[in-house]
DNA sequence: AGCTCACTATACAGATCGGTATACTCCTGA
DNA sequence: TCAGGAGTATACCGATCTGTATAGTGAGCT
């Protein structure tokens, strides 16, 4: 990817996330960018295109920001779960004071054919798929329940973070998952 | 409210939830609602104002639908608790396949001196009242704590029924305070 | 030196945006 | 019977939208 290139998919990225992708032209892009509309169509040939790569650049960030954290986590299997909302505190408080990306996309794509939409979908598809294999460590008889459970807590605070109903809803939803795995989970499994 | 008001505010509601407030645009919500363009801005005077009737319409409807439900349920704390999730499953049934209108809004009006800004947090801070209050029947020393989880699991269960990450997420969550609510509370407080 | 390629600047096309103006019809009620 | 308000149809405004075309600049490489 060129220079140009990512100047733009970072300005892109900025602006859909702040305002909105419909609201956000083309132009403003390019000027925020220091680039011209005709490298923009050079690069990446379409709007929808841009948008597509800016939903995939973050999902990719995130999952290897996510994938770090559960790295640097102890191997407990309670503890790589409370790791994942360290993980979505830290990266709310510096990349998603607006919510969750996937979500606010989710809200302006209608289309099921649009191609950022398997973007959007997969995320959260992955995330639950995550919550469900870390549950099953825990409780396996009931790893999907267990699983499902955490993504509402997960995706409740991401919304509540967003919307600011209530200070630091992330850490909130940690001390609940905590407090659900202590009571669920009784001996919480090594990995 | 003049009959060709009410279609205008009937099928704009319709298109900015399904395709987004942004990518609606006045001349669509005119032909669909079979008026012409003049009566609209007659009635309405801008497409702002649509959108904050629109906002402010459904944040009635949902209240008065919920205040309907919340009646008609036992005097129990815990079953009244239960009952707004069973309200919000009916109604997410009929109106929102596509998550909380609320939210969705949000992700497109950035700007907070937006009239309609109000409208969005607005109903967000009178939902986790709500559940504050309900839990301050049934835990009075932790009804803070326990109605921001409640609030959690609620929104959570909403995105996921938008998003469609799992098949009928808000009678999980619905599920998931049953057994909360018997593990904190003990004894339902009468109300 | 000469070539390639990323990039810039400017202008424009066709469509659509929110919003307005004019002139008309229809229905109700006094 | 007639006035007046609600609504209609159509045409238009300036601005902005996505997307394209042409011509030129500048740095690196061989």
């Amino acid at each position: 990817m060129t220079p140009a290139a990512r100047r733009v998919l970072e300005a892109a990225a900025r602006l859909f996330y702040e305002r909105g992708i419909h609201a956000v032209g083309v132009d403003l892009i390019a000027a925020e960018a220091r680039v011209t509309k005709k490298t923009l169509y050079d690069r990446f040939g379409s709007k929808e295109q841009i948008v597509v790569e800016y939903l995939a650049d973050r999902d990719d960030r995130w999952r290897a920001f996510l994938a770090q954290c559960l790295d640097a986590a102890q191997p407990v299997s309670a503890a790589r779960v409370l790791a994942v909302f360290d993980a979505s505190r830290a990266w709310s408080a510096k990349n998603s004071s607006k919510g969750c990306s996937m979500v606010n996309a989710h809200a302006e794509i209608s289309d099921p054919s649009h191609p950022a939409y398997p973007i959007i979908t997969g995320q959260k598809e992955w995330m639950l798929a995550l919550f469900t294999d870390l549950a099953g460590d825990i409780a396996p008889g009931r790893a999907a329940q267990l699983g499902r459970t955490l993504m509402l807590l997960h995706e409740g605070a991401l919304v509540a973070h967003g919307l600011h109903v209530f200070p630091d809803p992330i850490s909130h939803a940690r001390e609940q998952v905590q407090t659900l795995l202590a009571t669920t989970g009784g001996a919480a499994a090594k990995r």
